[in-house]
DNA sequence: CCAATATAGTTCGATCGTAGGACTACTTCA
DNA sequence: TGAAGTAGTCCTACGATCGAACTATATTGG
């Protein structure tokens, strides 16, 4: 077995996260609901948020988040209203459809964390996450988040 | 700051790498070769691997890889020959071109791998491969690569 | 040996994700 | 108030993706 870069091998097991969480959606009746559009809408604040900031959270251009905000709008899972503080803007919103399909993939989240723990054993799952957080400080162009 | 699951943070981390890499590339000329297309080319062996070989590897189906594998081909970095040990099949292979060209992918994967120990410190970056090779044991579904 | 079945790869057609450029409406600021 | 900036959208184009159907070759059971 060749020793792969640590960032490919941080993208196989988040990858294999993100199937799950995926799957899990599908298999709770999410069958519209795409991996770019979930990505958006794991973007979005409470009270709603701007299309631009939502674009910028998720490294894409403003026309990328237009065309994808428009297909969840179109399936319900979202809502644009107009932004009070600023007439140009509008603030998109999850809608309560919505708001009941986040559980499902929280808790998918949850049992890969556990199971991830229980391989590792938690001294080494306190490691892997306190190198990540700190590597997150040089690879994330957006930690204001 | 919230805190973020662990494969979040993984795929902040390798994405950030991803685009350093991609990006490292094209200023050096390769301007013409997607982030999909040098994907799978990471899956070709040293002598030639089957085009459905390559679309498990990456996870694709093959008609995806079929089209990747075209422009590849047209664009000069990937020949198809015949496979001596089964006519039906062919092999994919790199041309010079694309061997002259993998050096400098390799070159940047080193120089984060670098970086990202001056950051972390030699212990904790080798805590946090440890877990993530331990990791790959039960996220990886083609670990006989 | 051959017919049935399986496999490797391709083609067709459809959909999604992506972004450059240009545009409209609104805001900000000198 | 007029010029410049910003938020979002529309148009257009292209890459990635895959289901379905197809061709050519291989394998296998009788």
């Amino acid at each position: 077995m060749r020793d792969l870069p640590t960032s490919l091998l941080m993208f196989i097991a988040s990858r294999y996260a993100q199937n799950r969480i995926f799957e899990a959606g599908r298999e709770a009746g999410l069958t519209d609901v795409t991996f770019a559009q979930s990505r958006l809408v794991a973007g979005i604040d409470p009270d709603g948020t701007r299309l631009s900031v939502l674009a910028e959270r998720a490294q894409i251009a403003k026309q990328t988040a237009t065309a994808l905000v428009d297909k969840l709008e179109r399936a319900g899972y979202v809502e644009r209203v107009p932004d009070p503080a600023d007439g140009r803007a509008r603030l998109v919103r999850l809608t309560a459809r919505a708001e009941a399909a986040l559980p499902i993939a929280r808790a998918e989240e949850t049992r890969i964390e556990r199971e991830w723990e229980a391989h590792l054993g938690t001294e080494r799952m306190g490691q892997l996450r306190e190198a990540l957080v700190m590597l997150r400080e040089i690879t994330d162009p957006y930690l204001e988040r």
